[in-house]
RNA sequence: GGCUCCGUAGCCAAGUGGCUAAGGCAACGGAUUGCAAAUCCGUCAUCGUCGGUUCGACUCCGACCGGAGCCUCCA
C-alpha cells in the first residue's frame, strides 16, 4: 500500500509523491516566543517529529524546518510589560521551547528538526519577496505600510475554502482606511517610535506575520516544498496568505501538501488550550461585548494550559508523547491530567514487559539494535517459530496504519497487540523462570527487537528512563533484599501474617512486590 | 451569518460499502498464586437521530440534533 497523506488543499487523502523523488522538504509554523511553552505547543513538533522518523524509516531524505517567530506585536507589549527587550525576551523563550522539544524526545539537528531559522534573520529576504510582489502587482505600499492585493490572486481562498466575496459578507473584518480589499493584509508594516524597526525601501518597519514563513521557506527549502504543516488554527488567515504571497511571487505551487494538526482543548473547558472560548455568530451587533469577554478570558489566563515545564512535573514526557500520538493528528485533543495518568497506566505493561525481557535473555531491551529502514526484516523472514509469523502480520498492520495518513493511533493499538503477543509467548515457555526453553529465546529477542524497531517511530521506548535516585548508593536495594529475604523465610514457614503484613505495609509506602515463582520482585508504585 | 470538522462500548480511541467493528483504561469471570502482584484466556458496541441511494451502509447522500475550530497576528 503506498503511502497516502490528507492534503488540507483537496480535502483529500492522497497518494504521496514528492518534488524530487526520494526527498522531502517539509515546513512547520513554529511559535511566536513571548511566553513559555504549553502543551498545545507540543502537538505540532511531537507529530511531525514522527512523520519526519516514518518517512525517512521509508526511505526519505527528509529536510524539516520549524521556524521562530521573534518579532511581533505579542512580543513587544510581553517585553514592555517585563520591562526587557525584546531580544532578550525571544532569546528566553526559545529557550524554553527548545529545552521542551528536547524533553519532548524531538531533536534539534540531523535527526530532528534541521533548521530553526529566525524571523529577524531574515528581513532582507522578506524584503526581496515584496518588492518582487509590488514589482508584480500584487501589494501596494500605503503610507509606510504595504499591503498584499488579494483581488489580484485569482485563487485566494483555495486553502480554507473561503471566497472574498464570503468575507465581505461576514463583516467581521475591520476595514483599514485606505485598504484596497479589507482581506488585503499587511506585508510590512511602518513602525511606531519605540518598536523593533529595519530600514526599508518603504521606511522604517518590521514584517508582517506571514511574510516570515514564506521567505525562510523559500530560502532554505525552495520555492516549492513538499510538506506545510501547523495547527488547524493556522488554516487561515496564516496559511492563506503564506500560499497567496509565495504563489504570487514565484508563479510555482508553494507546497504540495498541506497538513493540519487538531487542537489540543481543555477538558471540561471549550476552547483550544492556550487562550479565550467565545461564541459568536448569532449577535453580530454584541461586537463590543464579544470584545471584551475575550480580553477577560486572556487576562485570566490559559485554563487547563500549565507550561510543559510544569507538566513534566507531574508526568513523564514519554507518557505525554504516547498520549498525543494515540490520537490521530488531525482530531482535536481533549487534555487533562486523568487521560495522561491513564495513559501512563497503559504504558506499565510495556516497562513490565522490558523488565521481564532482560530477565530471561541477560540483556536489555533498550540495547536492542532494530532496522531503521523499511523492507524485509531478515529476522522476521526467517521460516522458524510460529512467533515469527505472527510477528510479520503485526508489522504489515503496523505499517499499513502508518501509509494511511500517519495514523498513528492505529499503530499504537498494534504495539500494544504486540506486547500481548510477546508476553504470551514468554508464559508459553516459561522464559521468565528457571525452566525456561532457551531454545525459544532468539525468537523472544525477534519480537523484543520489532517492538523497538516500531515504538522506535513513534519516538518512544528509546532509551531506559534515567534511574531516579541517583543519589542512591544502593542502600535501598540492599535494604530491600533484606526485608524480601525476611519475608521469604517467613513463607516457607507458612507465617503467611508476617509475610502480608511486610507487603501490606510496603503498599503503603507504594512499594509493590511480585512473588515469582524463583524470586520476589519490588518496584515503587 | 460564512467556511471547515466531528458524534463508534462506562471512559479514551482506530477503522471499514458485505467475513468475528482494532487497541487502551475501568469492570466482571477464569487460569496462575498460600493470598496477592504481574501475565495470559474470556465477557462487555450494531457505530447521534430520521430519511434516501444500494442486492447490501456504521461506512455514500440529505435533513435534523449535539459538539468543536476558523472568520479576531493562538501551534
Amino acid at each position: 500500500m503506498p503511502l497516502r497523506v490528507y492534503n488540507t488543499l483537496s480535502r483529500q487523502k492522497e497518494d504521496f509523491q514528492t518534488v524530487e523523488p526520494g526527498k522531502v522538504s517539509m515546513y512547520l509554523c513554529g511559535p511566536t516566543v513571548y511566553k513559555p511553552a504549553h502543551i498545545g505547543h507540543m502537538v505540532g513538533p511531537v507529530i511531525f517529529d514522527t512523520i519526519k522518523r516514518y518517512l525517512t524509516y521509508s526511505g526519505y531524505k527528509v529536510t524539516w524546518v520549524v521556524n521562530i517567530t521573534d518579532v511581533d506585536d505579542k512580543l513587544i507589549n510581553r517585553a514592555n510589560e517585563r520591562k526587557m527587550t525584546v531580544e532578550a525576551l525571544a532569546q528566553e523563550m526559545t529557550q524554553d521551547y527548545f529545552d521542551n522539544l528536547k524533553t519532548m524526545a524531538v531533536a534539534i539537528g540531523a535527526d530532528g528538526i534541521d533548521h530553526t531559522p529566525y524571523a529577524t534573520q531574515h528581513i532582507q529576504e522578506m524584503q526581496d519577496i515584496i518588492a518582487t510582489l509590488i514589482e508584480k502587482g500584487f501589494a501596494y505600499p500605503l503610507s509606510g505600510d504595504v499591503y498584499f492585493n488579494c483581488t489580484k490572486d485569482e485563487d485566494y481562498g483555495k486553502l480554507s475554502g473561503r471566497s472574498l466575496t464570503d468575507m465581505l459578507a461576514g463583516t467581521r473584518i475591520e476595514t483599514h482606511g485606505g485598504k484596497q480589499h479589507p482581506a488585503d493584509f499587511a506585508l510590512w508594516k511602518g513602525s511606531k517610535p519605540g518598536e523593533p524597526a529595519w530600514p526599508s525601501p518603504w521606511g522604517p518597519g518590521r514584517p508582517g506575520w506571514h511574510i516570515e514563513c514564506s521567505a525562510m521557506a523559500k530560502k532554505i527549502l525552495g520555492d516549492s516544498i513538499d510538506i506545510h504543516g501547523g495547527g488547524l488554527d493556522l488554516m487561515f488567515p496564516h496559511h492563506e496568505n503564506e500560499l497567496a504571497q509565495s504563489e504570487s511571487c514565484t508563479g510555482k505551487p508553494f507546497a504540495r501538501y498541506w497538513m493540519h494538526n487538531g487542537l489540543m482543548q481543555a477538558s471540561g473547558a471549550p476552547g483550544k488550550v492556550g487562550g479565550g472560548h467565545d461564541k459568536h455568530g448569532d449577535k453580530p451587533a454584541d461586537l463590543t461585548a464579544v470584545k471584551e469577554a475575550q480580553e477577560a478570558n486572556k487576562l485570566a489566563g490559559s485554563k487547563g494550559a500549565a507550561s510543559v515545564k510544569e507538566l513534566f512535573a507531574k508526568h513523564d514526557p514519554e507518557t505525554i508523547r504516547f498520549f498525543l500520538l494515540a490520537t490521530h493528528y488531525r482530531s482535536p485533543i481533549d487534555f487533562s491530567d486523568e487521560r495522561i495518568a491513564e495513559t501512563g497506566k497503559s504504558l506499565e505493561g510495556f516497562y513490565r514487559l522490558f523488565e521481564t525481557y532482560e530477565r530471561a535473555a541477560g540483556q536489555s531491551f533498550y540495547t536492542l539494535k532494530p532496522a531503521t529502514i523499511r523492507g524485509n526484516n531478515p529476522a522476521l523472514s526467517e521460516e522458524g517459530d510460529a512467533l515469527v509469523t505472527e510477528l510479520s502480520t503485526l508489522r504489515q498492520r503496523y505499517l499499513d496504519s502508518m501509509d494511511d495518513d500517519f495514523n498513528t493511533g492505529g499503530a499504537v493499538g498494534v504495539l500494544f497487540d504486540l506486547r500481548k503477543t510477546l508476553n504470551a509467548f514468554i508464559g508459553d515457555h516459561k522464559l521468565d523462570t528457571a525452566a525456561a526453553d532457551k531454545s525459544k529465546l532468539p525468537a523472544l529477542t525477534a519480537g523484543m527487537t520489532l517492538l523497538k524497531e516500531l515504538a522506535s517511530i513513534l519516538g518512544v521506548f528509546r532509551e531506559a528512563k534515567a534511574k531516579a535516585a541517583s543519589a542512591d548508593d544502593g542502600l535501598l536495594d540492599g535494604l530491600m533484599q533484606l526485608v524480601i529475604q525476611i519475608r521469604a523465610d517467613a513463607r516457607k514457614n507458612k507465617n503467611f501474617a508476617v509475610a502480608d503484613l511486610i507487603r501490606n505495609k510496603l503498599n503503603e509506602l507504594k512499594v509493590t512486590l511480585e512473588d515469582r515463582t524463583d524470586q520476589t520482585l519490588w518496584r515503587r508504585g
